[in-house]
DNA sequence: TATAAACATTTACGCTTGTCAATATTTATA
DNA sequence: TATAAATATTGACAAGCGTAAATGTTTATA
């Protein structure tokens, strides 16, 4: 997998609206399943199908406490995912375009 | 639509591979089209289909010259996605999970 | 041990979207 | 005006994925 399939791997985490709300929630701090899900309209199987994908993703976590699992937001990820986007979109040298001629016939 | 929807948006766009190549490709210097498409290996309907999809979702400003049409990064609205991405992460006042009762038993 | 609560998994379905071939449109130039 | 280059659009198809009902698993407790 190249580095640009790994970094869409974080964006189609991203990319539903259900698993926004669901960081947004977990914001403050962790939250076990069965509170998330009374704060959203889905079943419990869509939400636990959803908690599988953010959780594969790196950008939260989890935490087992007797029937409970307890969710938060991986800070740590989220400030890789502003250093990627980063590298990806600002100016450096050896990038990529330079592999390009570029002699485009230019305004 | 709501602010997860339109975040989400954003996200949809980054989350193919082959979007983030554009934008690699895009990083340094704005390119045209028939350019863009010497780095890559697709055809030049879905390259024009891409391009239609960054351009829609703000990340992509292009400006016409001739028969050529010149691609480059919209810095100001990479900056707001980082912003976003902060907003919806952090802890924060007011936050949406203060709406819930938090009175799950915890360890 | 039986029951209930919390969460995961399986299965099936429908929608979205990436892809390309074919074609259309626009512009420069011979 | 005819041709070629650059890009967009249309149409069709396949793959991926969000969704929920039904069921399974784990743990606490009566």
């Amino acid at each position: 997998m190249n580095k640009y399939e790994e970094l869409s791997k974080i964006f189609k985490t991203l990319c539903e609206p259900i698993r926004l709300q669901i960081l947004d929630i977990l914001s403050c701090d962790e939250m076990c399943a069965c509170k998330i899900l009374e704060g959203l309209l889905i079943s419990q199987s869509t939400l636990s199908h959803h908690m599988k994908v953010l959780i594969n993703s790196g950008l939260v976590t989890s935490r087992k406490d007797a029937t409970w699992i307890y969710y938060s937001i991986n800070r740590e990820n989220i400030e890789k995912l502003h250093v990627s986007i980063e590298e990806l979109t600002s100016q450096k040298d050896n990038c990529i375009c330079q592999k390009t001629d570029n002699n485009c016939k230019k305004a």
